[in-house]
DNA sequence: CGCAACCTACCTTCTAGTAGGTAGACTGTC
DNA sequence: GACAGTCTACCTACTAGAAGGTAGGTTGCG
């Protein structure tokens, strides 16, 4: 068993997603190449489409991936936040993280270049803006019920109002390398919350 | 003087920009090339760059004429509209107008590819923000002066967070093909700063 | 003529992607 | 336990096409 697992394991094809990834998040999906990750990785071009038949499937290998994470890191937030409003500061403090990094959202940063984009790549981004909304939405419900936040209207657009305001300033922010405007544009949005 | 109009001002230059302009804000600025606006203008290339010797250039020209623009509908709704409340339902409908083009502001789709840009294109996008900032401050603070708008906090910090929504907005409700979802965060935005 | 606005015909570099090969580890069979 | 075959993870060497860009020629108007 344990000789089975340290066969392979250190994971190329992982490493690989982490070097996109990186890129992605800074560049772009369709500002960085094939090329870039094989010399950064020191294999050549040729066992990248090995791992990953074209960038297309390298691009949905990495949204997949990325939108699970996001996912756990929303569920770790459930159990470990007791009220909606802790929940919601969790919450952008997950984008705060990746501004730290120097990095934009992967999703935002797709979804700037969505009509360029791969047709199932175009569908996860969809997937991935859905979920956050379907989480905010119920973080929402949850805080009018235990009185930790306040909102007017549909849960589900004021779920979207906040997943666009965090994305934008993420957008906004990052030319000026400055995560003092993305705080101050995230303290806005949930001093807006607050009952 | 009509002679010397007529002679040209059917202006392929501008022309170029005007094809530009729609290609960037659509796709953005590196997911478009010199030989689709050959094409579509029904010239060459070699001629493209007889106007803008480089798409660097092309660029500059293209945030420059984008801003000037958009500063002069900012000096027509300071003109048009009488209270800061109505500056601002304005003002987001510039927004509006742009996606209901289903095209994504230009200075958003360019910050999402900022680290790729020339650095010329770089200082012209902060400009761009930096003037929509200054501008939205003082409404923010005409606004507070005739009752039309409450809210806590600097002008500059609400200004570029009403900025930030108003990009997000953008940016998520485009994959969505979906102006109503604008509109709603929009609202919600508006909703926040209503006495 | 002189110049603006185009053209043809290139060039280089980069792009994703392919064909085909190889070292070495693993598996099944006698 | 040895041999044959197969699989994994890489390699070299290449392709076609698209990118931005250039040199130098042509055309037509004032």
């Amino acid at each position: 068993m344990a000789r089975t697992r340290n066969r392979k394991e250190s994971g190329t094809a992982e490493r690989v997603l982490d070097i996109a990834e990186r890129l992605v998040q800074i560049r772009g999906f369709s500002n960085f190449s094939y090329a870039d990750i094989a010399t950064e990785l020191g294999i050549t071009k040729a066992s990248l489409h090995y791992h990953y038949p074209g960038k297309a499937e390298l691009g949905q290998a990495l949204i997949t991936r990325y939108a699970e994470r996001f996912s756990q890191a929303l569920v770790e937030i459930d159990r470990d936040r007791r009220d909606a409003r802790a929940k919601l500061e969790a919450y952008a403090d997950l984008y705060a993280g990746v501004l730290r990094n120097e990095r934009m959202c992967m999703c935002g940063i797709l979804a700037a270049e969505y009509q360029t984009l791969p047709a199932a790549m175009q569908s996860e981004v969809i997937r991935f803006f859905d979920e956050n909304q379907r989480w905010l939405a119920a973080v929402l419900v949850s805080g009018k019920s235990d009185g930790t936040l306040a909102y007017t209207g549909r849960p589900e657009d004021v779920a979207q109002g906040i997943l666009s305001t965090l994305e934008g300033a993420m957008l906004v922010a990052r030319p000026y390398g400055d995560l003092a405007r993305f705080d101050a544009a995230a303290r806005q949005l949930l001093n807006g919350l607050t009952p």
